[in-house]
DNA sequence: ATTGTTGCAAATATTTTGCATTGTG
DNA sequence: CACAATGCAAAATATTTGCAACAAT
């Protein structure tokens, strides 16, 4: 499902992740959205977010938390997740791709990508 | 939270996740257990799940269809989920540590782990 | 006897959906 | 005008929790 008209709301999501490097829940981009869209609604954040993750305008991350993330970066990138306060970062790397080889090895599947959560402290917990 | 006492429920779920190499979800045991003690309740599955996962007794796993997942292959390993049937498969593979060095290089924090997802096309679906 | 564990039901939390209305092309 | 997108509220899903009864040590 494609986007086929423009909205002000749609619009303001997709500026609102691209202009952060957090990786906020629908709840937090709702209540961010709603200080210039008072009116706007929990459905059309979701239904927003869902369409543009489906069509690679943004990504769903789905960390161990019980809620889906979300990350206006598309560039191919790794992920960070803090033990002790639960933030996450972008980890700014190559793309680890040599890993598939070492997958495909007993694997009788085929291998296409990878993602890569990394777990530990994160500078302000360490 | 440690298990004290043993129960005959949590047997039951401990037994049934090492002998399977599924990764089903919640809903799954309760309807497994359910054969055996049709008086099991969803949320003593629930209770016991996270409690087992909690001292490292399963694993749990976050993939990115709304329900989380347990595994009872507790020695390290990987998972691969196929794009095409979902199916969600172990990964006989060695550690991946070194790509620990590699996230670190340009990060404050501390890497201590990461979990690998793997994404293609099983056999099945090849 | 103590206290962890259970079953049940109600409560939370998260996400999706139906529908009448509004907005865009 | 046609139809996608919205707001609202209700529904569907998934998971947690309070509590009295039960079971393990």
């Amino acid at each position: 499902m494609i986007p086929q008209k423009r909205s002000k709301q749609r619009d303001a999501i997709i500026n609102y992740l691209h202009s952060t490097k957090s990786h906020p829940t629908a709840e937090v981009v709702y209540n961010t959205i709603k200080e210039d869209f008072p009116n706007i609604s929990l459905g059309t954040v979701y239904r927003n977010l869902n369409q543009l993750s489906e069509c690679g305008t943004i990504q769903k991350l789905d960390m161990g938390d019980g809620q889906v993330h979300f990350d206006g970066e598309i560039k191919p990138h790794n992920h960070f997740i803090c033990r002790n306060c639960n933030c996450v970062l972008d980890l700014e790397m190559p793309a680890i791709d040599h890993v598939n080889v070492l997958a495909s090895s007993d694997f009788d599947g085929e291998i296409e990508g990878n993602v890569i959560y990394f777990y530990g402290k994160c500078a302000h917990c360490k």
